[in-house]
Parts: structure tokens; sequence; C-alpha cells
DNA sequence: CGTATTTGACCGGCGC
DNA sequence: GCGCCGGTCAAATACG
């Protein structure tokens, strides 16, 4: 079957109708359906999945790798997962959290304080590291002030320069709602932001493919809609976009796990490394990172009106006050994807989050990234 | 030639 | 029940 079936399945709403079109339309082909019985944390303290919800996470996230290691997690300096009893973790819940932990400062390797209820079984290590790792690179986030919890904002505060990560799970019934969602707040790397959709997109050991992108109803920004490429029947995906009250912070939601082992080489499955080169660093930041990050600076002439014109658009957005170098930025990256160990963010927040604040605001008031970068 | 990106259309969840 | 909106599909197009 194709990795749509699975998608669907997966999501545990798949519905004949679904089943049936995605059965001649995917690209890919066969694929496995991961299995996760349970996920054990590498590095830090154990979290025992809950069983209520492991199921659950099986089906949103089934990661048969989950017990890989990510070296990137194990890295980080501070990862900091906040439980959410069922209730979403405010900003200001979330930042008093961090500072309880003392890991509001960036520096270091902070405790990890992990504090992870049945909806944070999302093994967030897999995506999360990865996704710093590559932004982290180069690029440096511009300094944000502390962000307040806001109601209703999720995500994205990364106060102190933390990247606040999500995971959220949400309780309705319904696919959309129940679906099982990792959102990442990461301060936007400039270089490698996208300028024709606007979207940022932080560079990660995952092969991203490109298959959506939709204005967002009260956003400026686009969202970016890609699935994993490393693997075809891989069922991870992710949004990619801007936070719409900080334009320098991305809210990259994680959905499904991936069922495979980290790409040794980006792009695994890609034969073409168009992103790179088609699209110079502004384009190439939104394809698949592994094609991006090779040659981020591979010349190319992109007759593409379009992508000026939106450039042009999000220029006007306040930038990343750092965005400097690019081909810095990509060249760094390299280097990170070569070294995933590389220590890269300072902290990580994670929380769950409730479906009504699903693609959650970042809270603008201030991600500081700095530190950690 | 194969794969990635773009983008309009379609589907379906969800709120009213 | 209706309409809005988000998410995905898939054809067209681009690129190595």
């Amino acid at each position: 079957m194709c990795d749509y079936f699975w998608q669907r399945r997966e999501n545990g709403q798949g519905d004949l109708a679904d089943v049936v079109r995605s059965g001649g339309s995917g690209s890919a082909s066969g694929s496995e359906f991961p299995v996760v019985s349970d996920w054990h944390p590498p590095s830090e303290p154990t979290v025992p999945p809950s069983s209520s919800t492991v199921e659950d996470m099986n089906n949103d996230f089934g990661d048969p790798f989950a017990n890989l290691c990510d070296p990137l997690l194990s890295e980080l300096t501070g990862i900091e997962f906040f439980h959410n009893s069922g209730e979403m973790i405010t900003g200001g819940q979330v930042k008093a959290a961090t500072e309880s932990t003392g890991g509001g400062g960036g520096g270091g390797i902070m405790s990890q304080q992990l504090l992870m209820s049945e909806e944070m079984i999302t093994k967030p290590r897999d995506i999360i590291p990865r996704a710093f790792q590559l932004s982290s690179g180069g690029a440096k986030p511009s300094p944000l002030s502390p962000i307040e919890a806001s109601s209703g904002a999720v995500g994205c505060s990364a106060d102190d320069g933390g990247v606040q990560i999500s995971s959220t799970r949400s309780l309705g019934v319904k696919r959309r709602k129940n679906q099982a969602k990792k959102v990442v707040c990461i301060p936007a790397p400039a270089a490698a932001t996208n300028r024709s959709s606007g979207e940022v997109v932080p560079s990660d050991l995952w092969a991203w493919r490109k298959y959506g992108q939709k204005p967002i109803k009260g956003s400026p920004y686009p969202r970016g809609y890609y699935r994993c490429s490393s693997s075809k029947g891989c069922s991870a995906r992710k949004q990619v976009e801007r936070s719409r009250t900080n334009p320098n912070m991305l809210v990259i939601t994680y959905t499904s796990e991936h069922n495979h082992p980290w790409p040794t080489q980006r792009n695994a499955l890609a034969g073409s490394t168009r992103s790179q080169a088609s699209k110079n660093s502004s384009s190439a930041s939104k394809t698949s990172f592994g094609r991006s990050l090779v040659s981020p600076t591979a010349p190319k002439a992109d007759p593409k009106v379009k992508e000026e014109e939106e450039a042009a658009e999000i220029d006007n957005e306040p930038m990343i006050p750092e965005s400097n170098h690019p081909d810095d930025f990509f060249a760094d990256l390299a280097e990170l994807e070569t070294d995933p160990m590389s220590p890269i963010f300072s902290k990580v927040l994670i929380h769950a989050k409730q479906p009504e604040e699903e693609e959650e605001e970042p809270e603008d008031k201030g991600l500081g990234p700095l530190n950690m970068w």
C-alpha cells in the first residue's frame, strides 16, 4: 500500500474513502506499519508510558525506532518536558517550570526536567533534537525577550532562548482532534528562511518532502506541509510555519513518528537534489534539509517571480536581526549534520497542548534564543 | 528519467 | 445542516 494508507491509518481516523483514495495515489509504495510497544528514553529519566495512552501514541507515532537513541537529544543541554495533566500549559506555566528547574538560563547542561503526562508519550526526542540541530548551525537566533504566558497561545515561548516544544494530543474524538502532535517552537534561522513561502525550515536529520502549503487564517504566514521522504513508508509529517505573533519563531508541528532509523544520509530516497541547487539558500531551506544542507550555496538562477514576490512580502516582516550569512549558516548545518552530537540547544521545552490550542501561538513576547545559540 | 516543489482543488472535521 | 478552514491530493512544472 502506499504510505498514504498508513498515514490515514495511523491517524487512527482513516476512513474508507481515504484509504481508497490513497491506494491509488501516493507516490510511496509499500510500507511497514510501525509498531512500537514501549519507549525508553535513552538518556532521560524513565518515562513510563502510560498504558492508557501508549496505544494511542503508537497509533499516532508508532515508532519502531523509538528506542533509538537520539544523539542530539542526549546531547541537548537541556530538555524539559512539561506535564500537562490534560491541561494545556500556558506559556507562563512553561516559563515558570523552566525557571523552577533553573533551566531558564541557558547555560550548560541543565537538569533535564522530564515531566510527562500520558500525552507526552510522544517521544519528542526523535524530532526535536534534529530539528534544532541544524537550525542552530550557523544562524543565531535573535535575542528575544522572555515570553509570557498567554492563554490560547501555545508554544514558542522560547524564553531565555530556549526552544519550546509542545507535544499535543487533541482530546477530541475526530481524526484531527485526537491526533497526537508535537509542537516545536524554535527561533527561525534567518538563513534558512524560505522566502517563497515565508516559512523557515530548520534542518534536521530527516529528509522532508513538501507536499503542500496553505495560508492559515489569522496568520500572515503560510504553513508548509512536509512528509518524511527518508523512507517510503514513513508516515512522519511536519508542518512548518512562522509564529504569527513572533515572526522570528518557527512553529513546527510534528505528526506521526518516523518508522525508520535516522537516515545516515539525508534524502535516502531522493535521487535528485533539486532543492539545494534549484532554489538558492532561500528556497532550499524549505525543501528537504538534507539536500539543502548539502550545498546550500549552490548557485541557481531562480526564474520564479513568485518567490521573489513572496520574499519581498516576507522581507517586510520583522526578520531575524541576525539573519546573517545564509551561506555560512548552511555550511554550518552541513557540518552539524555530520556531527549530530553537537550540542546545540540549551533548552528544549516540551509541553502538552490542548486541542484548541493546536497550532499554538508562540508568545512573541520573547523568545530568546540567544543563550542557546 | 527520477524526484522535488508548486499550487489549485477536493475532502472532511469542526464550530455555529 | 451549513459553511469555514485545515490537511491532503495530484497534475504541472522544475531541476540535476
